[in-house]
DNA sequence: TTATTATTAATAATAATTACTGATATTGAT
DNA sequence: ATCAATATCAGTAATTATTATTAATAATAA
């Protein structure tokens, strides 16, 4: 029976992005975490931010960023990048479910879940 | 004064953007278009890629698929990529231009544009 | 205990994209 | 027409982000 563990390298990737207001990428956990725990390595990151991706407990952010950026909260939200610091925000403004039945209205596709991405300039970098 | 040229390869190039319903990458453009001008390389094609996108003729497409896409219809609209084969589809539900104003309402940061990228099947891979 | 397997660090490999180089060709001004 | 400036090219090297491999360790289950 296969049972997924909670490594200590599992508990500290996942606390730092649950603590991240601008949702992380794989580098930044790893150069943020690397002072405290210098074993842990790049490719650790990855694979549980896969892992965590994978049980749900996280969500991968994609955006016009050249890196995957990740996210705790895996409440249906959307998200702003800074065009400047590559940073991502919450958005909150009501999530649109219909949007998708609209959608399967007009498509001759299936439709199974929708992303919404703002670009802008973010509040510290704007001024 | 700095002018832009059009040449063969540009023209090769967005020609093909402009003919493709799925929204071709560079790398697809590259292997396709290979065949009939053997001296074309990737460089060129991700060259002339940026700067058509500079130049506003095309638009990139960001989405979960691993690679960008590029689009030649630089109307305001939305977009479908399977998650199957990764091809991206236009999707002809009306602009939601409003959405920016109301995050704008509720976020501090400057917003600027919105990206909306359903992910599904489509209809060739659903068979 | 013992076999199984999840996990790790370290490293190698891959994939997508960008940067560099030296050559060619087009433009604009003399 | 000539000539300098520069946009463009093909080819290649370099970079960046990510995934796969390996051999060792540690937790779990029989």
């Amino acid at each position: 029976m296969v049972q997924r563990r909670f490594s200590k390298q599992r508990q500290i990737i996942y606390d730092m992005i649950m603590n991240n207001p601008v949702h992380p990428t794989a580098d930044y956990i790893y150069n943020t975490l690397k002072g405290e725990y210098p074993d842990l390595s790049l490719g650790t990151v990855y694979r549980n931010l896969n892992v965590l991706t994978e049980m749900g407990m996280i969500i991968k952010i994609t955006s016009e960023a050249n890196s995957e950026h990740y996210d705790g909260n895996t409440d249906c939200h959307y998200h702003l990048m800074c065009e400047e610091c590559h940073d991502i925000f919450d958005v909150d403004i009501p999530y649109f479910k219909d949007i998708e039945k609209k959608a399967q209205e007009n498509s001759p596709h299936k439709i199974k879940k929708h992303t919404l991405v703002f670009t802008g300039v973010c509040e510290k970098c704007g001024k």
